[in-house]
DNA sequence: GGGACGATGTAT
DNA sequence: TACATCGTCCCT
């Protein structure tokens, strides 16, 4: 397996979250192929945690591309991001198994419940020695809609930044 | 100090 | 449709 190279990250974050498709989440001996992702594309969009200013939480958006957020939400489940610079992120919402995942991974708090990913790992870059990304086998078709979960967000909660590998039985919802 | 609110998932 | 559960944000 080849990691992602630093200049994968430093695109537009729609363009990063299309591009994340296919691509292999490692963690340890567990990898999964990513076929579900939602862009958050910065401090002006209404559904991104960065609109809500630069804080200790936010910061991580704001540093390099190509790092992990990590956040705790609704209390019970975590969310795995990956960085874009500029207070963007795209969040991985569902995996396809590839090899060593014994618990369903549709879904961000699934997901990161069968990787084992905690708030442990918020701020890594992502080609380290345990938690990194992989290129992996391109998507067969994709398919964008609105973000799931961000309602509140106003005229942002409509905009297609969600992606999903078409007619793959893992993509969540 | 305290209250409102989640980028969710499971049970009812 | 109810609700578990707690960090973050802002003081409405």
């Amino acid at each position: 397996m080849r990691a992602l190279p630093p200049s994968f990250y430093a695109r537009p974050t729609l363009q990063v979250a299309r591009a994340l498709l296919g691509q292999h989440l490692v963690l340890g001996e567990k990898v999964g192929r990513i076929v579900e992702t939602e862009g958050y594309v910065g401090p002006h969009d209404l559904a991104c945690h960065s609109s809500k200013g630069r804080t200790a939480r936010t910061e991580v958006m704001f540093g390099p591309p190509g790092r992990s957020y990590v956040f705790l939400v609704y209390g019970m489940h975590f969310c795995f991001n990956v960085t874009t610079g500029k207070g963007a992120a795209v969040l991985i919402r569902a995996l396809e198994p590839v090899a060593n995942l014994s618990r369903r991974a549709d879904g961000p708090g699934r997901l990161t419940a069968a990787l084992g990913i905690t708030v442990a790992h918020n701020g890594l870059a992502l080609n380290g020695p345990e938690l990194w990304l992989a290129e992996g086998t391109p998507p067969s078709r994709v398919a964008r809609g609105p973000r799931i979960g961000v309602d509140y967000a106003r005229e942002w909660a409509a905009k297609p930044y969600r992606y999903w590998e078409r007619d793959n039985p893992h993509v969540s919802g």
